[in-house]
DNA sequence: ACAATACATTGATAATGGTCAATGTATTGA
DNA sequence: TCAATACATTGACCATTATCAATGTATTGT
């Protein structure tokens, strides 16, 4: 199936210019963020929770890990900007930011 | 620009079994190889490239690191998978591996 | 007010990782 | 053979991080 027009380029096209330092800089604490088997299961387990999140408290038993790690893991995937989290009582559910992975997606495809 | 067929699902639909604990011990390696700035510059660089690669020689200046800090991070990224080394008398060439970054980026679209 | 629950924070420990100087190993050219 | 170049490896140092026990802070239900 063919949907575009298309004059001359390569397959994957890169940006004309070299990343730069900041550049570099924004992207290492998303992809250190996902540089974590927790993390990373952590993410996988938000993102298939859909729009209204999973709670905090149904993130500790499936990972093996004690709650105070899980919290630790859980502040740095917010802290990257990856997930956000609502308080509702003595709950907290955690869901994906929209367009969370934008650039990292956009590193690999621009 | 419409060109598929849909029928009904999420815009970007998730594989139905949750990532496994091997699944994530897999992809971690490639996510920490990039979650370093100089590292990511050093991929970039060797992606722009292109086919015939990039001398190590030339890559030393242009992140304003040591020699063995480059050949260190190159260490990384060749373990990771993410690049390849060619050996031409005093030179090493470094290349991008064919779909190296296929697994991180259909974790990211399934 | 009190006990129980959910979650965060602190402090400590062990492991990992980025960096460079020094050194080692090929390879090239004279 | 010797000097120069390209690259890798070693060893050491310092910073970061993953983990958990203990503790702190809200919140809920009784």
């Amino acid at each position: 199936m063919y949907c575009g027009t298309v004059t001359q380029q390569r397959t994957v096209p890169l940006s004309r210019r070299p990343l730069s330092e900041a550049g570099a800089d924004s992207l290492v604490p998303i992809f250190a963020a996902f540089a974590d088997p927790v993390r990373l299961r952590l993410f996988d387990l938000v993102r298939r929770a859909g729009g209204d999140g999973i709670c905090s408290c149904d993130l500790v038993e499936p990972l093996d890990r004690s709650q105070p790690t899980i919290s630790h893991h859980l502040k740095v995937l917010r802290e990257a900007g990856l997930v956000e989290s609502r308080k509702e009582g003595t709950w907290v559910w955690y869901s994906v930011t929209p367009g969370a992975t934008d650039a990292v997606q956009s590193f690999f495809t621009k």
